[in-house]
DNA sequence: TTGAAAGCGCTAACAC
DNA sequence: GTGTTAGCGCTTTCAA
């Protein structure tokens, strides 16, 4: 009687599974991981005791004896500096619906302040995930090379900034480009002054970013003298910024480094009764929600945050199969998106 | 030779610490489990033995005995309407800090369209995770009902929709009392003729927004006839809902239900040279970074998503104790954050 | 093609 | 206090 109300409820076991089916134990086990090794009749009549009752494999056991989790560690990135967090959304929303076509699961796991290493040295130690994924590999925190020293496996959100040819599986997003692909698109349009409002230095990205555009400029054979500035990553800092440019400079376009800092631009542009996209150009960089709601649009650079989480998933299926092969290193490309500010 | 270069890292078990230590294997366990039963001089011998070797115990096999895994799956809801996904990392992130603080990790999975509790029943059928964070118990998707009759622990973030006396843990935020703060505020403020701008009924998030404006300005005394909208959640909606209740009515507030429909008043007002602050007053939802990027600033409601977290893990620990408590509901309160915009 | 035995690494129950 | 024994549920030999 009681049983059915309250009786905590206990998966099916393969024993109970062979048991309805008739069959031993390993007869169940093979009929899930081989079943070409089972006549067509036994097969059917395992499956049927398995639909039957609702049958899975506990984890725990078939874990402990592969000697794999099917899940895979991310280390969630403390909290940036700036709008960076729908990235994350987009990033991690894909991660999970491709890891899950892999058959893994993303197991999220946050860092020590004091001890970069711990969370990773806890799960690796404790056997609990397969791989790693790895993101911001150009903040030079040196847990690559820590993972590649304890030899476990892992597939990089980055380039190898120090050594080029790492021997480690990555996928990146060649940055620069997106600022290339921007003041390609003003130079196109016809404008020749054009500034750049970037992070302050030190920032390996901001630099990238920064070089896209003092490439394109000078591949054009256009003047950057006076029309560069490096600030904080705020609005009211690109305002600043951009303010300061045009007394100086008075350029036609700019490009930021950020949605935040074209934001700021917009600002200075509408406190001085001009006109964006007619009088003066603007292009951000990230996509972020608010270049949507501007008014108009604000013209950006969209990162291919799905196609690297899908581009991960596929190098960590090749890491985790046998035998394992170290998938080359793939950067993307980010895509202009040309809304009303250019 | 070659072990120390190509050998595979397989941690220390508990076997390899009880030979150092030169105790039995089950004298290592009690030591990491119940160490107030070792004599002092035995438990420093094993500790040090622990540290030398790095060892940590095993997952699967750990997981495997005890029939838990230190796993809370927590289903990814699919892509919203809206810029909701600031929310997420805000939320998943303190969820994963004080879930580590509990001892547990964070599984992250995604659903089937079709199937809306394929992803849970996977893993509870495998017992790969201890129990569930169920988001978004509002989208009216029965999952909570499937899991109680699945007799599968979880907490759920959304109160009880359906039935006030549910019988689960769960933990919510007041969505009604953000829009009654934004309203009241406005009234503080001396307007009288405040607009609400919502989403289309059918939303019961939506409703519970206009509620909170809808008893606030009833509660004062103030007239509400053509001074509710509903629209679809985008900017351009919002600034058109704005044009027409600024034709009809002429309000001189608006509270609205999110940012972006804020911003689409922001928008209209612009159009007309109406000075935002000054002329007319106007409150979003949800502190999205646009609020901080509007020039002013956009007086906006911002809700406890890290309380929300943290309060969920306590309910998880409670649920996951021996033995198990239901923690009481909780219901959280979302903040006004007033800037430039009212 | 199917079945029996062994054991992955750990902890719960008991003996010493 | 410490050690011995058993077994969690599964897969991997190896026999039949």
């Amino acid at each position: 009687m009681d049983r059915y109300v309250s009786r905590p409820v206990t998966p099916p076991t393969l024993a109970d599974v062979a048991e309805v089916a008739g069959v031993s134990r390993q007869t169940v086990s093979n009929a899930i991981n081989n079943p070409d090794l089972l006549r067509e009749d036994t097969l059917a009549r395992v499956q049927e005791a398995i639909d039957q009752l609702g049958y899975l494999p506990n984890r725990a056991a078939r874990n402990l004896r592969t000697r794999a989790s099917q899940l895979i560690g991310l280390c969630l990135p403390r909290a940036h500096e700036g709008a960076r967090s729908a990235l994350l959304d987009r990033f991690v929303r894909t991660l999970v619906e491709s890891s899950r076509g892999a058959g893994y699961h993303v197991l999220l796991f946050s860092t020590d302040e004091d001890d970069p290493f711990a969370g990773y040295d806890d799960l690796l130690r404790s056997t609990a995930v397969d791989a790693f994924i790895v993101p911001e590999t150009h903040l030079g925190n040196d847990v690559v090379e820590w993972l590649m020293g304890r030899r476990a496996k892992f597939v990089a959100f980055g380039r190898p900034w120090g050594n080029p040819h790492a021997t480690y599986p990555w996928v990146d997003i060649d940055t620069a480009k997106g600022s290339e692909a921007a003041t390609r698109h003003l130079i196109d349009r016809g404008h020749t002054k054009i500034a750049w409002i970037g992070w302050r230095k030190g920032s390996v990205l901001g630099e990238e970013r920064r070089l896209g555009w003092a490439r394109t400029m000078h591949a054009a054979g256009l003047p950057m003298t006076g029309l560069a500035s490096r600030v904080e990553d705020i609005v009211t800092s690109g305002r600043a910024a951009a303010e300061a440019l045009l007394d100086e400079s008075s350029p036609t376009a700019f490009v930021c480094a950020t949605d935040a800092l074209a934001m700021g631009v917009l600002n200075a542009l509408d406190a001085r009764g001009l006109k964006v996209g007619i009088d003066v150009a603007v292009v951000g960089y990230g996509d972020s929600p608010v270049s949507q709601m501007v008014p108009g649009g604000l013209t950006t650079i969209r990162q291919p945050l799905e196609d690297a989480a899908v581009a991960l998933v596929e190098a960590l299926e090749s890491l985790l199969s046998f035998p394992p092969t170290i998938a080359a290193g793939l950067m993307l490309e980010p895509k202009l998106i040309v809304r009303g500010s250019s």
